[in-house]
DNA sequence: TACTCGAGGATTGTCGGACAATATTGTTGG
DNA sequence: CCAACAATATTGTCCGACAATCCTCGAGTA
């Protein structure tokens, strides 16, 4: 029946029922348009388009994007409750730009919750610790070559690798959208030389404690790394802090 | 000056600048539309109105509510990152129904969370011990009168007092979110009779550790508190939870 | 019987326009 | 410096429209 490989995509039935089983066709649905509105201020706040505290109207983004002002404020909504925009009844929507507290507040819950996920994620990465030890020498690679753009990137994969593992999906989304309120901040952190340095030094901490298969030990040790990451920022002048 | 307190609302103005002072008058904005729609769903819920696994229909609840598709549209939306409602792409929402693995999760990372807001909040309960000492002794006095819908009640307003004394605007809402996905569930579970007796009885190790300031104690009795629920509300029937 | 196909209806996704409610800004005058 | 008002910009909500998609069900077929 190879046949029917060859078939555009178009004209294939949405569910096949054959000899009584029913077989699902993968269906990647186009994202929705808010969705892509969505994914493109994202992306404009990452690349540094568009700056904390900045204010966005809809017709503006409405226009820009040749969308109508429902599909924006919609993708408005849901970038809001990912925390990456704040929102103030008839006022509109900024760019959302933390406080000292709100800082604090969510390194609180983040580190609670990325133990969480080491703990979860342990068992099956002591079993197959070739992703780990791989993503661990990337990392030592990228502090050697004094390669920052390298490790920030390999660090964000360190940080999704555990509760990607953990294999816990209300897990994943919440430590989403922590990540996504504090995208700028951990930007800006990176830039410390020093820092990073440590930073690989707890990396590790953690990364023998996983694979030696000591719990206790491996939670504790991302607890205090989220925690030392959040005192750092707290150390950034005020400017880059909401007031309040 | 007190006859400015007698002029109606309507009439104020929004700021006052007097002696260079700032004043700011309270301006509680009255629920957008969407919010009424929300809270109502939630309601009905809640009430038992609309069953889980339910489908809602936005026209349906627009002329019952007399409001827009639009502002249903949007209240879908706020309920469905509020895990009262799941949706799915061109197919609508449905009162969320949750699988085992799903309640699994919830919880794992409930008694986490919890176990955090009771070691945040334990200094400023401990100082201040009236307003836990008040609500452990209503849960007895629920307990010893066999009145399941005070002790759920009182149940409800203990566990929320951690996260409130927290100070920490990030775990509340997290912890909201996810008793919202649960409160069904919580529902039938208070109907067993034998649990409400060991539930009161862990939350009486929970408030003797916090007020005798052993922290270390209280968030592992917070932990296994909410583990135990989460393991009470899996040994339900299948048909209360969805396939999967 | 087991399965495919297609028509028709229901529902969602998105659009454009409209208008009131509210917020922001600028101006005026004391 | 500050109150009061006018002008403007923006949001909140509504309506109507239509294409895209999903669901149902009956007819056709091997």
């Amino acid at each position: 029946m190879l046949w029917l490989f060859v078939l555009p995509y178009d004209v294939w039935p949405k569910t096949l029922q054959l000899f009584g089983i029913m077989l699902q066709v993968t269906d990647r649905d186009p994202l929705s348009t808010a969705q892509q509105v969505a994914s493109a201020i994202t992306q404009a706040v990452r690349g540094g388009h568009l700056v904390p505290g900045q204010r966005l109207t809809e017709t503006e983004l409405a226009s820009r994007h040749g969308v109508s002002r429902s599909s924006v404020r919609e993708a408005f909504q849901r970038l809001t409750v990912d925390g990456l925009l704040a929102f103030e009844p008839h006022r509109g929507v900024t760019v959302r730009r933390l406080s000292r507290k709100e800082v604090d507040d969510l390194f609180a819950v983040r580190s609670s919750l990325e133990a969480l996920a080491v703990s979860l994620a342990l068992p099956a990465l002591r079993s197959e610790p070739a992703r780990l030890r791989a993503l661990q020498a990337e990392m030592d690679d990228a502090v050697a070559a004094n390669d920052m753009a390298k490790f920030s990137d390999a660090n964000t994969r360190f940080h999704a690798l555990f509760p990607d593992v953990a294999d816990n999906a209300v897990l994943v989304e919440t430590l989403t959208r922590l990540s996504n309120s504090l995208y700028w901040l951990q930007f800006r952190m990176l830039v410390d030389r020093d820092h990073v340095f440590a930073s690989n030094a707890e990396h590790r901490r953690i990364v023998e404690a996983v694979l030696k298969g000591d719990r206790q030990t491996a939670e504790t040790a991302m607890r205090e790394h989220v925690a030392a990451s959040g005192a750092l920022i707290q150390r950034l002048s005020d400017d880059h802090f909401a007031p309040n």
